[in-house]
DNA sequence: TATTTTTGTAAGTGATTACTCACTTTTATG
DNA sequence: CATAAAAGTGAGTAATCACTTACAAAAATA
């Protein structure tokens, strides 16, 4: 592991637990052993350093998304959507914690890869004839979100719930 | 409208966009035109404003599940539970978002009121029959959050998301 | 009216902020 | 091996941070 990979992971921890703002550079350099001077000759600023922990998650994020987007099945892309927040490891927790929160505050939010998911969505619901395809696949989004917001801030284990929201749609499968 | 009241709108607005941390004490003066030092005769510090600002919020969103918790028909609970966040007016917009930027940052984000209203919503699908009240519960207030996000993060019309909410617990009716 | 209390201000405080710079060490390259 | 590029450091910088203090104006109370 890099100096310059050791910053990137204790800055998503320390962004993620306290927040961006409350989060000062010092504080990165000396959680992660390097002066404070490397954190700015590797990522520019503080909001260089930001948007390097975001890419690096988005990375994670779209390796999630991406199998969904070539399945062809539409029982099974809707279920893969509603299942995704159980499939997060505990070691990402941090970052999606981060996200969550960043969601709120600032507008260069990226939410490219979960737009990509909703259209994907929308055609699934449509295949399967539901009246409006679009709202459908908003509510599974919004499902998604509940189901993060559970595991991620309440630490709850999601299992019973999933299982409800997946009845919602195969109520007479499985 | 007194000086501690225009200190009080300010904070909220600025901690609203820009994050409590992102704010400083010197911005909601200058904005509110009075001095730096009014703020802490009148809230001590920083943290203090905050928690005054929390707290006349609160009893806005207190308002708003009181009339809920006094219903006794289950149906009329359900159908206003879901409505609350349409019945959101555009003025206290600023406050709720505030409201859902803490709960991803700060563990002392105040939850009383909603835990109310989840033990009303677990008793009336109780006593509809269903077969995980609480799991049922949770779901609604999953869908509050999803609607409240569409209104407040994206600026959506949620009329349509409602309804499509609504007819999942009240197909035949209407 | 006299006095106390509350409200308000201006000018500070030391600490901390993001960031820079001159410089050394390490690594890569011709 | 020589040289240049990259990685890394430590001691700075001005600006800003939350907060204090001494004092004045206004309001309330006696």
């Amino acid at each position: 592991m890099s100096k310059k990979e050791i910053i990137l992971s204790k800055a998503l921890e320390l962004f993620a637990s306290r927040g961006y703002d409350a989060t000062s550079t010092r504080q990165i350099a000396t959680e992660a052993h390097v002066s404070e001077g490397l954190i700015f000759r590797h990522f520019h600023n503080k909001e260089g350093l930001l948007e390097a922990v975001l890419l690096q998650g988005i990375n994670k994020a779209t390796q999630y998304i991406e199998p969904i987007l070539e399945m062809t099945d539409p029982r099974q892309i809707i279920e893969s959507a509603i299942c995704l927040p159980t499939h997060v490891p505990i070691e990402e927790h941090e970052f999606w914690k981060l996200l969550y929160t960043l969601k709120w505050q600032r507008a260069n939010y990226p939410q490219e890869a979960f737009d990509q998911l909703q259209q994907k969505l929308t055609a699934a619901f449509e295949s399967l004839g539901f009246e409006s395809p679009e709202l459908e696949a908003q509510l599974i989004e919004i499902y998604i979100d509940g189901l993060a917001t559970e595991i991620l801030l309440r630490g709850g284990d999601p299992t019973a719930l999933t299982q409800k929201i997946l009845t919602k749609y195969f109520k007479n499968e499985h």
